[in-house]
RNA sequence: GGGGGAUUAGCUCAGUUGGGAGAGCGUCUGGCUGGCAGCCAGAAGGUCAGGGGUUCGAGUCCCCUAUCCUCCA
């Protein structure tokens, strides 16, 4: 059975018994900042499984992409780790239990109209106590007892482990469904069934209180099922992943076979550049923070296994068009972005080999290093730093050493990024608010907070919530920075941060009591606000009242209406093509990504600037509803790629030219941006373009800004018109570089005159001159300049000269080759003993020396000091 | 969010305990020369990212800022 016709059969199956079929979550899941990406059907399910909110259904099913990195490192290896899979399930939010779930799950694996499995080739397990569902798979079932193993907690319970170790918090016995394969190989765990019923609540014993609604959470792995259908060996082996390890043989040059010398290398290419490749499609590129450090490791990890087997070029953006292949029977909307998500990933290719360039020549100077000093192996410290600083992942740095016959202190290499992750340490300021717990808590008593910012700046509301240090708390009196706290209220007109659009500050206030709010950040449905008390205490029950600060609020309307009349303009000036990536929109600033090749001409912003600022000048009506996704498609509303809309969608209509759907906050006419102008535009990946933009007051300002500077520079360059400051400055450059050569000509001319004179006057010993002058009005410059040229003419030349620069003594001291070599006269000491007479220090090589003392009036004395050392030098050894 | 590193000529980069700013490529000029990076000679081109400090003296040491790279979360 093919894998498409297993995933339809599955989900059609559920269908049949009353699941509602949903679509898949995007890989990262909006509102949850719990999970990096979703690792789990259930993910999108978290609220109904807590029972928060109305339930539009009861029974789902769901084919749901998943992304692990917990196990990456044995990918390819063994035959069911993926990075990327896809995970089918169904769920029961308080409705059918055990026996639906069993009896289903047993109903969908062997009747011959769905998956046909040979009933002796199956077993079970269940929890140790949970007599329930042993009793359903033998008496119902009819599983012959050896047949029905019982494990414990940590094998047949979830969370694993919880009844004794915690986390409090919903928790159940599961049933795995295990298969035997006819070959006598291992048997294959293909489906978990979760049973949620238990509240647990503290440490054992009685801690597991029953649920009132039960829940079920069952999760079958697509791609092993596909194998033990298709009666292969491992998951790579099927229809769709095959295809991908074929094309990655290709890719890299060496033809793929599962137990060739590079089937490893190529299922871990196959694997990783699967995920980076649904990754990149929903818009996760490789980047240098979370997600997209995830995918940029992933898309790494992938090339390298390619670099190894000895492929220098990008070749991963080749297999993007097979992985879509195999995906879009599933996921149609793949298929048309082959071409962006192949060269996202080939410029981050090509990017990554950049960076290995780079890092080659400190690798070869280690290597040379080990080779000198007889070291058979490079040090945990050298392979940290290739690691840290120039991205060398181990294996790669293990690979190469091993070229050259060097092994890698891989334990200390570990234990330096042990020490590293420690110091690194998590984000501290929403770390401490953000707990799941402390909200899940107050979701379930309180529900979400209703938002009221759409229509007033100032709420009168009731503390429902307090979170300090990741707990819960009844009240907080702390006044002050040190830790961030988070209120939540049962209303409020705080925006939190969505949507690109940042959270709104403000304070929440009552009599005698003042909480200062520094940002606002949302968890699904809740509001949090989070900042610090400034007076007072506050407790949870408190009526408070809550303001925010209206004026930046209405320069984030600004920015935000203007963030839609540039999407809008960038379409009408590039073409469709120049869809929105990202953007965040701040106080009457804004930050837009959109996709586009290669950067803007002039004339193009121009046209973007002008486009924006007719539409501010006609003073569109914004008009805001809330409609179904359906009609709001019919209406032409943008969409983005891999974003997930709820059912019902807030609509955003400017004038008749720009629709789109978006939370955030607007202005009710375009005439309110007041001007907006183009600060930037700047690469951010390839293919992706940033545009920064100010409006309002700060447009306004930076334009005078801009004036002011111009005024200023004019003034500093001694021009009456802006216009001619450029004439100005290469007229000032040209004088500039005129005067210094004449200068230095006249320096020139002017010491070898005087040299003359110091030679003819100066007392010889031992066939050497010994020049110790004074050369007033030099600088060093001129200084060495004439100790050059004493050198040069006299042969044999012993020199010291002084003079004073900005009231401190400036020494310098130079002695030609021959004087160093036969009699050991040294600059340096000459200089030295010089400084001292000063009230200074020095020194340098033995043929120029420079130092400086304080004492003006003592310059003769160092003369005569210096002079001293060079008579004895050459005396001493003549 | 935190750690490490980088920033020197148009480009790619050297620059040793702090003591005279360099190379290759490119550009320009002159000469030589039938070829695939033509050859030879000469020249122009630098606030050593910016600011502060230590020092007689800072590209070099310390602190701050900006930008980029990289690792960790």
């Amino acid at each position: 059975m093919k894998t498409d016709e297993l995933r339809e059969k599955y989900l059609a199956f559920f269908e049949s018994k009353g699941c509602v079929r949903r679509p898949s979550d995007v890989l990262v899941p909006k509102g949850d900042k719990t999970v990096l990406f979703t690792p789990a059907g259930m993910n999108q399910f978290k609220s109904q499984f807590l029972g928060i909110g109305p339930l539009e259904f009861t029974r789902a099913t769901t084919c749901q992409k998943c992304l692990r990195t917990g196990d990456i490192s044995n990918v390819g290896l063994t035959a069911y780790h993926h990075t990327f899979f896809e995970m089918l399930g169904n769920f029961s939010f308080g409705d059918y239990f055990k026996e639906e779930a069993v009896l289903w799950a047993w109903e969908f694996l062997t009747r011959k109209e769905w998956l046909g499995l040979d009933p002796d080739r199956l077993t079970v397990t269940v929890y140790l106590d949970d007599d329930e569902a042993f009793g359903i798979w033998e008496n119902q079932v009819g599983l012959s007892r050896d047949r029905i193993r019982r494990d414990d907690e940590h094998e047949n319970f979830w969370p694993a482990g919880a009844p004794s170790e915690g986390p409090d918090g919903v928790c159940g016995p599961c049933s795995e469904i295990y298969y035997h394969p006819p070959t006598g190989g291992k048997e294959v765990e293909i489906w978990n069934l979760v049973f949620t019923q238990f509240n647990r609540v503290g440490p054992p014993p009685d801690n597991l209180r029953p649920l009132p609604k039960k829940n079920i959470d069952t999760g079958m792995g697509l791609e092993r099922t596909a194998a033990v259908l298709q009666g292969v060996e491992s998951n790579f082996e099927i229809d769709t992943l095959k295809q991908v390890c074929l094309a990655a043989g290709e890719a890299v040059g060496v033809p793929y076979a599962f137990a060739s010398e590079h089937g490893r290398a190529l299922r871990r290419i196959a694997d990783h550049v699967r995920a980076v490749a649904m990754c990149v499609h929903e818009g996760v590129v490789p980047d240098n923070v979370k997600q997209g450090y995830i995918v940029r490791l992933l898309l790494r990890r992938a090339m390298l296994e390619g670099y190894l087997i000895g492929k220098h070029e990008p070749f991963l953006y080749s297999l993007v068009g097979t992985v879509f292949d195999v995906m879009k029977a599933a996921y149609p909307d793949v298929a048309g972005s082959t071409e962006s998500v192949a060269t996202t990933v080939r410029e981050e290719e090509e990017h990554f080999l950049g960076i290995v360039d780079r890092g080659l020549a400190k690798f070869d100077r280690i290597v040379e290093r080990c080779r000198k000093s007889g070291e058979a192996r490079i040090t945990g410290e050298d392979a940290f730093e290739l690691h840290t600083q120039d991205g060398f992942l181990i294996e790669m740095t293990e690979a190469m050493a091993a070229r050259h016959n060097l092994a890698v202190d891989a334990d200390r290499f570990r234990q330096l990024l042990d020490v590293h992750r420690e110091k690194s340490g998590a984000g501290v300021f929403l770390d401490a608010v953000m707990a799941e717990g402390p909200l899940d808590a107050i979701r379930k008593t309180s529900g979400g907070t209703q938002f009221l910012g759409y229509e007033v700046t100032t709420v009168d509301a009731k503390v429902v919530g307090i979170i300090a240090e990741k707990q819960l708390v009844e009240s907080v009196d702390e006044i002050g920075e040190g830790h961030p706290i988070a209120v939540l209220l049962d209303r409020t007109p705080f925006y939190g941060e969505a949507g690109g659009q940042v959270g709104d500050v403000g304070v929440i206030s009552e009599e005698g009591v003042l909480f200062q709010v520094l940002d606002t950040q949302r968890d699904d449905d809740l509001l949090l606000h989070i900042g610090h008390l400034r007076r007072g205490t506050l407790s949870v029950g408190d009526t408070v009242r809550a303001v925010i600060d209206a004026d930046r609020r209405a320069g984030i309307r600004r920015a935000h209406s203007a963030t839609h009349l540039l999407h809008h303009a960038l379409e009408q000036t590039l073409g469709p093509h120049a869809m929105q990536r990202g953007s965040k929109v701040e106080n009457d600033a804004l930050r837009f990504d959109f996709s586009h090749k290669g950067p803007l001409t002039p004339e193009e912003r121009l046209h973007i600037e002008d486009l924006i600022n007719a539409r501010i000048a006609e003073g569109a009506p914004v008009s805001t509803v809330v409609v179904d996704q359906k009609t709001a498609k019919e209406r032409g509303a943008k969409m983005l790629f891999g974003e997930k809309y709820p059912d019902r969608v807030r609509m955003v209509t400017m004038g008749e030219f720009s629709v789109e759907l978006c939370g955030g906050t607007h202005l009710s006419n375009t005439g309110q941006v007041g001007l907006c102008r183009l600060i930037a535009e700047e690469p951010v990946a390839k293919g992706v373009r940033r545009i920064v933009a100010y409006t309002g007051h700060r447009a306004l300002e930076r334009v005078r800004e801009t004036e002011s500077l111009l005024a200023d520079v004019a003034r500093a360059l001694r021009v009456s018109q802006p216009q001619e400051l450029v004439r100005r400055a290469e007229q000032l450059h040209d004088e500039i570089q005129t005067l210094k050569r004449e200068l230095s000509q006249f320096t020139k001319a002017s010491v070898g005159e005087t040299v003359e004179t110091f030679l003819s006057e100066a007392e010889t010993v031992s066939g050497a001159k010994i020049v110790c002058r004074r050369v007033d009005g030099a600088d060093r410059d001129m200084l060495r300049e004439f100790a050059d040229q004493l050198r040069s003419r006299a042969g044999s030349a012993a020199v010291l000269l002084a003079t004073e620069i900005d009231g401190k003594v400036a020494l310098l001291a130079a002695v030609s080759k021959d004087l160093i070599s036969s009699k050991g006269v040294k600059a340096g000491d000459c200089v030295r003993e010089a400084a001292k007479a000063v009230g200074g220090g020095g020194g340098g090589r033995p043929d120029l020396a420079e130092a400086g003392g304080k004492d003006v009036a003592k310059i003769d004395d160092a003369l005569a000091a210096g002079a001293a050392v060079y008579r004895k030098a050459l005396g001493a050894a003549g």
